[in-house]
RNA sequence: CGCGGGAUGGAGCAGCCAGGUAGCUCGUCAGGCUCAUAACCUGAAGGCCGCAGGUUCAAAUCCUGCUCCCGCAA
């Protein structure tokens, strides 16, 4: 069976492994070099460095859809296609390419969490389980006939760290499998049921931004969803000088349904700031608190709340994520 | 040459703009108080102030170059 992958993510290097030890993995398909970093130095994806180390030719066309990258497709002559974290939206032309199928590994339960930041929104939902799905591409986003999944339960502490590198493991298992069943003609198809489906649209920098006034779990799950990326942040009242500085917030983080509370307690406000942690009213109907642990504030490293307070002033009343002009 | 912040005893910070005694909150060690303690009191150790030059009577502080760390952006 010949075999051309499209990926740009690190989620697809095992099924990246997976697929060349099957043989002939005729090509890599991948995002152009970017400039990345500090010094907008010119990056390429991890993927194509471990493409390269095991001779597997890679391809990086600015536009997949191009006539020039499309010819190269075509004196591939592959049978099938895998595309997995790619980057890039694939033209009818890409998708009737292959002889047999252009598949799509995708790291959620579809049609649940369509979309680029399908991990975070397994987590941010609370969800009980998610997984991987391998199905058809359609020109629709993450919309094709589904040809398998696989499962795995959510405890409700994992980050999206976490979840990434267990559906990537959990991942080439499920391609094989279904690889081989297109090879044999035994795939089956199976329609999304589009009543059912939820979009994960691309997260940034801003989505960070804590809303206090969101009940702890909720808090707490968008903590975990968006580590290490895009991250999560509030603001806080600097005392030497009295501007709103940047606080960004890590995992873990607790919840405390139950916690009394001062009466004027509002979202946001800090009841609690020792060693063992940084203790944050929320809002919602049952209110509640989160405690953090981990911080780090601007131009420095991360750092625990002790540390923390060896050098920054934080007390009990003070309210963190006050809006500013920007809001 | 994308933009910006930072480097000061073991940790986190102040001091720098207006050069002139190494400071704060902790930690460590010793002693005290206490039934006891992560609490409290007293004391001590621990710094070539990132590196290299320059200016100056005098540099953590001003100037130049370099290294490393961090945020934004991508």
């Amino acid at each position: 069976m010949r075999i051309v992958m499209m990926a740009t993510g690190e989620i697809a290097i095992p099924c990246f492994r997976a697929l060349r030890e099957r043989g002939q993995l005729l090509a890599l398909v991948t995002q152009p070099d970017r400039p990345a970093g500090r010094k907008h130095r010119l990056t390429p994806p991890l993927i194509k460095k471990v493409a390269e180390e095991a001779n597997v030719k890679v391809l990086q066309p600015e536009s997949v859809r191009s006539d020039e990258s499309l010819a190269q497709l075509r004196e591939l002559e592959p049978d099938v296609v895998v595309v997995m974290a790619y980057g890039q939206l694939l033209s009818q032309d890409v998708i009737d390419l292959p002889k047999q199928a252009c598949i799509n590994v995708h790291a959620s339960l579809l049609p649940r969490h369509r979309g680029a930041a399908c991990i975070q929104a397994a987590i941010e939902a609370g969800d009980d389980e998610t997984g991987v799905t391998i199905m058809h591409v359609v020109k629709k986003l993450d919309a094709g006939d589904i040809i398998r999944k696989a499962s795995i339960p959510l405890r409700g502490t994992e980050t999206a760290e976490d979840l990434h590198d267990t559906l990537a493991r959990l991942a080439p298992a499920e391609l094989l499998a279904a690889l081989d069943a297109l090879e044999k003609g035994t795939a089956t198809r199976e329609e999304q049921d589009e009543n059912l489906m939820t979009y994960a649209r691309k997260l940034t920098r801003a989505d960070g931004k804590i809303d206090w006034s969101q009940p702890a779990l909720q808090v707490s799950r968008k903590i975990r969803a968006y580590h290490p990326w895009p991250g999560t942040y509030t603001t806080y009242p600097s005392v030497k000088s009295g501007a709103d500085k940047m606080l960004k917030i890590f995992p873990p983080v607790d919840v405390y349904a139950g916690i009394e509370k001062p009466l004027d307690a509002r979202p946001g406000m800090v009841l609690e700031a020792s060693a063992d942690g940084l203790i944050i009213s929320c809002g919602g109907v049952y209110g509640g608190a989160v405690r953090i642990s981990t911080l780090q504030p601007p131009g420095a490293r991360k750092m625990n709340v002790e540390s923390f307070f060896a050098g920054h002033k934080m007390i009990p009343g003070m309210i963190l994520g006050l809006p500013d002009r920007n809001d």
